[in-house]
DNA sequence: TTGATTGCAAAGCATTTGCATGCTA
DNA sequence: TAGCATGCAAATGCTTTGCAATCAA
């Protein structure tokens, strides 16, 4: 059997909407797209330039600023923005939604996410008669780790910690 | 009786930071902030050197940059960001903290609070053993008025709404 | 008098745009 | 072949910085 491209759907999703607008498929897309799909981090365009500046060169600026704006119109990017005046984008295709922590010390994101909250919000919007269409909610202070660092402890980091998963954005 | 000056907590605590920081006070901080407080909306840099302005054309628009970023030292102001790439500002001394909504439509801005809305987020926090030391939410989508236009209906602004302060940005 | 403050112009930075060339459909 | 895509350089827009002149303490 035929091993399957791990990304298959994301890239019909893509293609689908390059056809859609009326748009090219072009390898610069393609490659872009790929190394996109395969790092699971939050990605500055200049970030994800230089990893496809890695890979091909010839590739330019432009096209990746151009690029991760399409597959945001696609849906499989979401842009986030985490303080520091530049762009970052994550996975956006079959993510659960999420808000963010922002570690002002070292930059590592949490993400997290909390079913009150999110019904808390809608709650508030319908109070003023407002239609919410997406929302934001970060959150910045200093993550575990550094927490330990600034007391100069050795403890191991302990137990059973929520799941989690940690990017690490202000390279 | 003398009349106190509407402001003079606000000049006092700048006053305070002014000589705490071995900085020196001068009539072109006077004047931005007194025009600063007395303006009670999202103001970016450029909202209020043009206010400044009017006042006294000779000040510049690095000193209104400056003064803001000072007045956010002090604890008078803070600094917003509603998605069109400018820095607001808004009151911070005896404003209770808040959140906003933004009307994607006509700009305007709705604040408001959630006491539950805060309780789980310190909760989510402290699941990560992450400190918070600010946060923001903001959640985008359509006002009621706005609402309203779009679907052509006559209909007066009905009943009692929540106390809300309505403000606009994106001049 | 000393050193902070100001205004102007220039520089920064992330992002966008104009345009000639290249390439997909 | 038509016209979208690309890459470069230049342009943007907001904000910061360098610097000489001014001014507060």
């Amino acid at each position: 059997m035929k091993k399957k491209d791990k990304f298959e759907v994301e890239k019909a999703i893509f293609q689908e909407h390059i056809q859609a607008a009326g748009l090219r498929k072009t390898g610069q897309r393609d490659l872009i797209l790929e190394i996109f799909l395969s790092t699971e981090e939050h990605l500055s365009s200049e970030d994800l330039y230089s990893l496809v500046h890695q890979k091909d060169p010839s590739v330019g600026n432009t096209t990746v600023y151009r690029t991760l704006k399409l597959l945001t119109e696609a849906g499989l990017a979401r842009e986030v923005r985490f303080g520091d005046n530049k762009t970052y984008y994550e996975h956006h295709y079959n993510h659960d939604h999420h808000d963010h922590m922002i570690c002002t010390e070292c930059g590592r994101v949490i993400e997290f996410f909390s079913a009150e909250i999110e019904a808390r919000q809608d709650e508030m919007a319908g109070k003023f008669g407002f239609k919410p269409t997406h929302h934001s909610l970060r959150m910045w202070g200093v993550c575990s780790d550094c927490q330990e660092m600034a007391v100069e402890t050795t403890t191991a980091p302990s137990g059973a910690q929520p799941r989690v998963r940690v990017k690490t954005a202000f390279r």
